[in-house]
DNA sequence: TTGTATGCGTTATCAA
DNA sequence: TTGATAACGCATACAA
C-alpha cells in the first residue's frame, strides 16, 4: 500500500497521530499554526481521513439512505434530488437503492442497512406491501426512518406527505364539472396508503355530486408495461368511462397510448387527469392536466425532518408529519375547448 | 449502546468471535452445524456485520460512486438504474452524487471520495469543465474510474460511449431528407465531448450534402432554463432556420415552448430531432423524432467495465473503450405528413 | 474445526 | 498546546 494516511502524514511532519487528527476536526484545540500547517501538508499529499476508520471509531456514517420504488419517474428523481441537495449541505451522503415495487428487496434493504452503513433511511414504499411489520421486528434498535409519499400508515415514524385526499377529491370534482359522467379511477394498489387515500376522494367526490359509485371503474392496474396495456384498453372498451383519473403518472401515459390505438380523442371522448411530477406535461398531445406535487421540496422536508432526529437524539421518537400542498394544474387534456397550443 | 456486536453473538454462543465471522465468510473452514447455528442466532439477535469494520479491516468498501451531471433526465435516471442493477448483483452499493453541472462540486467530489468511501467511480462529466486535469493529480493512487457519456477525452480512463458521431451525422442527413435548408445545430458546451463530435458530425453532415456551414446556426445554450427560452426564441426568429438538431433533450423541450410562444408550426415551420432518451416521445405534441441511447445499457456496460477493473488488480491500466449503438427513431416532429396519433 | 492475538486508521481520554 | 494510549468491530495468521 502506497496509500497515505495518518501516521505517515504524522511522520512527514514530525507531529503525533493525535496532532493531525485535531487538525481536522474543529472543536478540539490546536494552534492555528500547526493546523494550517498540517492542513497544507495533508492537501500536498491528499491525505483525507479514511471514513471506514473515523466512523468506526465515531459510530457514525454521515451517510442516508434513500429507498424507492422506481428511479424511472419524475416524482422521484426529484424528491431524490431534494433529498441530495439537504444532505450534501448537512456533510452526508446519499446512497440509492431501488425495489423495483418489490417487496422483498425492500426488506432486505432495510435489514442490510442495519449494519451500520446508514445513519438514517427514507424511504417511500413499494407497492406490494402486505405485511410490513418486519418493520417493528428491530425494535429500539431501528434505524431512524422517515416516509414519504408512500408510506405504511401503521408504521409510526415521520413522514411527510402530500394533500392527496383533498387533492384527489378536487381532481375528480375537476373532472365532474367538465361534464364527466362516467369517471374511471386507475390505480395500482389500491390498498396502499396513497392509492387508498385517493380513492377516498375520488369516492367522496362523486358522492357530493350524487354521481352513483361503481366498483368496476376502480381499475386495478399492474406494474407491468404490457398488463396495463391491455387491461386499460379493455377498461375503455368495456366500460366506456368519459373521464378517468390516474393516481400515479404512469397510468396517464398508458392511457395516452390506449387511446391512440383505440381512436380515441382526449378530451373528447375522454378526459384525462393524473398525479404527475412531470415537468413537460404542457408539451403532451394534449397537454395534460396534472396534480403536481412538489416533489423537490418533498425530498427537502423528508431530509429536513431526517436531520432533525439524527440531531438531538433524545426526542427519536417524536412523530412529526409534514403535509405539502399539491396543486392542481388545468391543461388541455380535461378541457372541452383546447387552446390549440 | 445496546447494539448487537459480533463480541455479543460470540457469548451468547459461546464461541469465540473468530469463529462467529467465519460464518459470515464463505471461504473459512467451518463445520456447517456451528455455522448455521450461529446464522440462525444472529437472524434472531437482528446481527449483521458492521460494514465499517469489515471494511476497515479489508480495506474495501463495496461501494461505488456515480457522479452525475443532473437528475432530473431521463438519461442519467436510467442509466443509474443500470448500474444500480449491476453493482446490487455484484454485492455493492452506490452512491450518487449530482453536480448540477458545476465544476467545483465535480472536483470537490471526486476528491473527496478518496478517503477511503467508494472502490471506484462512474461518471458523467459536468458541461463546465475546462481544466480537468485535477483527475490526473491523483497519480497512482487515484480511484478506478469509468466514464460515461460526457467524458474528458484526455483522461485515459475507460468509458462508455455511443456512435455519438454517426448518429449526429445521420441526424442532420435526416433532416435534410425532410428538406430543410437551414438547420440550427443547439447544443450546451459546443467544446464538451459530446457537444463537440455531435457537432462535427452535424457539420460534416452539411458538407456532404453541399449546404454551407453557417456559424451562427450553431446555438450555445445554457443550463439556465430561463435563458434559454430567450436564446432560443432570438435563433429562431432572427436565423430563421427550418429545422434544428438538439444536442441534448433538454434543448428539444424548450425548443417546443420557443415553437409554441412564437406560433410556429412544428414540422411545418420547424422540423425538430435530438437525443433523448424520454420514453414518453411519442406523447409529446408533435411526437419527437429522437436519437434514443441506450441509457440503462449504458450504465449496465460502465459497471460492468468497473467491476472488470476492480475485479483483477493486474491490468488496472488497461484502456477500454464500449461503444454502444443508438438509434434514429423517426416521428412526427421531422415527418411532414404526420399521420395523426 | 476452533481459539488467541494482532492490526486496520482513526479519535477520545488522559497526562505532560 | 501536544503526545501516548486505548478502543471502535471485525478478519486473519497462527497456534491448538
Amino acid at each position: 500500500m502506497d496509500s497515505i494516511n495518518i501516521k505517515k502524514l504524522a511522520e512527514a511532519l514530525n507531529f503525533s497521530t493525535s496532532t493531525i487528527s485535531r487538525a481536522f476536526r474543529d472543536n478540539s484545540d490546536i494552534s492555528a499554526a500547526t493546523k494550517s500547517l498540517i492542513l497544507e501538508k495533508a492537501k500536498e499529499l491528499n491525505y483525507q481521513p479514511n471514513h471506514y476508520a473515523s466512523n468506526l471509531r465515531e459510530q457514525k456514517s454521515k451517510t442516508i439512505a434513500v429507498i424507492v420504488p422506481e428511479l424511472a419517474n419524475n416524482y422521484f428523481s426529484q424528491a431524490i434530488h431534494g433529498i441530495e441537495r439537504v444532505a450534501r449541505e448537512n456533510g452526508y451522503h446519499i446512497l440509492i437503492y431501488v425495489t423495483d415495487d418489490n417487496y422483498d428487496k425492500e426488506v432486505n434493504f432495510i435489514r442490510h442497512l442495519h449494519n451500520g452503513r446508514a445513519d438514517g433511511i427514507i424511504m417511500s414504499v413499494s407497492g406490494e406491501a402486505n405485511d410490513h411489520n418486519y418493520l417493528n421486528k428491530f425494535g429500539a434498535k431501528r434505524l431512524p426512518l422517515v416516509f414519504f409519499d408512500r408510506i405504511y400508515e401503521d408504521i409510526k415514524t415521520p413522514r411527510v406527505i402530500t394533500n392527496d385526499y383533498n387533492s384527489s377529491f378536487l381532481a375528480t370534482e375537476h373532472l365532474i364539472e367538465q361534464g364527466c359522467k362516467r369517471i374511471g379511477y386507475l390505480v395500482v394498489n389500491k390498498t396502499l396508503s396513497i392509492g387508498k387515500t385517493r380513492m377516498q376522494g375520488y369516492i367522496d367526490a362523486l358522492a357530493k355530486h350524487n354521481i352513483n359509485f361503481e366498483e368496476q371503474l376502480i381499475v386495478d392496474c399492474s406494474n407491468s408495461y404490457e398488463e396495463n396495456s391491455t387491461i386499460i384498453k379493455d377498461a375503455l372498451t368495456q366500460l366506456k368511462p368519459d373521464g378517468v383519473f390516474t393516481s400515479v403518472e404512469r397510468l396517464a401515459f398508458a392511457t395516452y397510448y390506449a387511446c391512440y390505438d383505440l381512436h380515441l380523442s382526449i378530451p373528447d371522448d375522454l378526459k384525462v387527469i393524473s398525479f404527475s411530477s412531470l415537468e413537460i406535461a404542457p408539451l403532451l398531445n394534449p397537454s395534460l392536466t396534472t396534480i403536481t406535487q412538489p416533489a423537490a421540496e418533498i425530498g427537502e422536508e423528508a431530509a429536513k425532518l431526517l436531520f432533525k432526529i439524527l440531531d438531538d437524539n433524545q426526542d427519536k421518537n417524536v412523530f412529526n408529519e409534514v403535509i405539502l400542498q399539491s396543486k392542481i394544474v388545468v391543461r388541455n387534456s380535461t378541457s372541452d375547448s383546447p387552446e390549440k397550443p
